[in-house]
DNA sequence: AGCAACGATTTGAACGATCAAATCATCGCG
DNA sequence: CGCGATGATTTGATCGTTCAAATCGTTGCT
């Protein structure tokens, strides 16, 4: 009993004009006068029309989508951070009227090939890449099909010119080490990733460049493992044991974890206490009441989707440059 | 040059075949001859030929889209047993050639609006609904629309009759308490949450039966708070202290991460250790050694996937009756 | 009065696919 | 040899929207 999905020519009928102006008012409101347009409104929510995304994007070629990709679970990232990101990013799409579609993919090149499927079959207007690393090829790629695309990371490495957000994590270690110099602290060490990573050798120069301004030579106490809690002990062990450490700043909240146990288990021996500070205040920081660098995740979401949402609207400053650093900022509890 | 997309009628052109034929290939094989079939087949990887789903849409009135809400960052979720459950849902659905949209939502009402939205300009085929509870208007609403869903998680309290997938919390505590028992442990305690929960409430009664059937009274050996790893600390020190307890069972891993705290301050004044068990297997049980019962998280997303795209493909069976009861299985780590 | 100019609105065509019906070709059989 | 049946393929219409061009109605100016 009329029960039909009301279409624009439906909504035209009702308020006695033709599909055009219906969609004028929709799209292009300053064409109408005022009491049609009025009318027009009101038959839109007396039916509750919503135009239909497929039609639409049919003949403009826009589909009002922008993909991401889902990280797979890896045993080594306590983090949840691009959960998070991903979650902040599809409530800041849904602010300018996009909605997120997310895939996975098992490396780059698959990952590569997924845009082109996600291009031809569903006209992808954007895609935000996440975990940009050293020659990436993906952003070359994307650059090459003139696909607007930001990443959430720096191109390390090479001098590629793309819009980027990122979060200053030299500037993260460096407040997490002034904190433990101002404590007082001097042979201030690192738990840190094997160098090459960009992500990694950065927040171990935020440690190092801060300790050196400070006089302090970190020459011995840092250390460079994979990202395992278990790693994160044995470094911790080796540092205060072998070179007298006497505070420890981590790459990573994973990392960290494995210091604390450490410290826990010195402890209990009767031995002193040691502040630990980690990185990316994931859900287990806040369990153990872990000091840790937090990575404003919404803001930089929400500055992804805007410099999107900005290109796609007027694409002509293609070659403006944009990028973002955001800082984090240290959030202290009982371990640091 | 030359470099457009290309559409039916040019794979048709060039296999010298008209459009439908090449249309039947792609969704009707069998009604078109072999070697056409080949020619076809050749021309659209020829010229990398992908059907445009919003054309396809707008006439067949499917989307080949499921969507799924992310549910918001929470401080008392250890977890990302849910992130990763989205990841699983959109692996499998890809290997249906389903994509998954994403959306937020802060409560019911707002996500029962969202569905609306969803179907009027997406035409999604289907949704995958997590977090069911009482009361849950959510699966009414979509009933009562005739969209197909399934939940991941049982219709608690009412007796709705749905399509669902769930993990049996019984079980897991049931195992994780067996194991207890065995090691020759009488007084296991629960740390749970408020009854009312009905994952909680089922969780519980897992631990419960199992110490009933050993001849065990369970009066005072449980607490119930809210999901936080200081909750779980408190609770721990009161059982062990005032009930003398000498095993846990938790009802999440930041309950069990609580508890764990309390054992290492205990172990360090000196005091015995004490079994912990944890429930979900989040990363941090890895980093920390927490032994914990694991939900099979990938099956059940393969599972729910399944239930939909068979509805999917022969909607006749709606009234059919499909419910999954996946058992978990014990992490042993350790902590148990 | 006549006509240009402009704003508001309408009309026809198109986007790229599938559906339903029509056409063509082949075969079996009386 | 003709005719129906069957299978393979093609043709025309259509999904719901927007674009481009056409039409309609006012107004202003010579």
């Amino acid at each position: 009993m009329g029960d039909e999905r009301p279409t624009i020519t439906t909504v035209a009928a009702r308020a006695n004009v033709s599909r055009q102006t219906v969609s004028n008012v929709l799209n292009a409101p300053h064409r109408v006068q005022a009491d049609t347009r009025e009318r027009v409104q009101a038959a839109i929510t007396e039916l509750g029309y919503r135009p239909h995304r497929a039609a639409r994007q049919l003949r403009t070629h826009r589909s009002n989508l922008i993909a991401m990709r889902m990280e797979p679970f890896s045993e080594n990232r306590t983090g949840s951070i691009l959960d998070r990101f991903v979650h902040a990013v599809t409530e800041s799409a849904e602010r300018y009227g996009f909605r997120t579609l997310v895939f996975t993919a098992t490396d780059d090149a698959d990952e590569i090939s997924t845009y082109s499927d996600l291009l031809n079959s569903y006209e992808l207007d954007a895609f935000i890449l996440t975990g940009t690393h050293h020659r990436d090829r993906r952003t070359t790629w994307l650059r090459k099909q003139g696909v607007p695309f930001v990443t959430f990371g720096r191109p390390w490495g090479v001098r590629a010119k793309h819009w980027w957000v990122d979060v200053d994590g030299k500037a993260g270690t460096r407040a997490a080490t002034e904190r433990l110099l101002d404590a007082g602290h001097r042979r201030i060490g690192f738990l840190g990733w094997p160098i090459g990573s960009g992500v990694g050798d950065d927040r171990r120069a935020g440690w190092e460049t801060t300790l050196r301004a400070a006089g302090v030579d970190p020459t011995g106490l840092s250390t460079a493992t994979e990202n395992t809690a278990a790693d994160g002990q044995a470094s911790a062990v080796e540092l205060v044991r072998r070179h007298a450490v006497d505070a420890l700043v981590c790459a990573s909240d994973t990392l960290a974890i494995g210091a604390l146990g450490f410290v826990a288990d010195q402890v209990s021996r009767g031995g002193s206490t040691l502040p630990v500070i980690g990185f990316d205040d994931s859900p287990v920081a806040a369990a153990l009441g872990l000091t840790t660098v937090a990575q404003p995740l919404r803001e930089a979401a929400a500055t992804c989707v805007d410099l999107l949402t900005s290109f796609l609207d007027r694409p002509g400053d293609g070659e403006a440059q944009h990028q973002v650093l955001l800082t984090p900022h240290l959030v202290v509890r009982q371990s640091g």
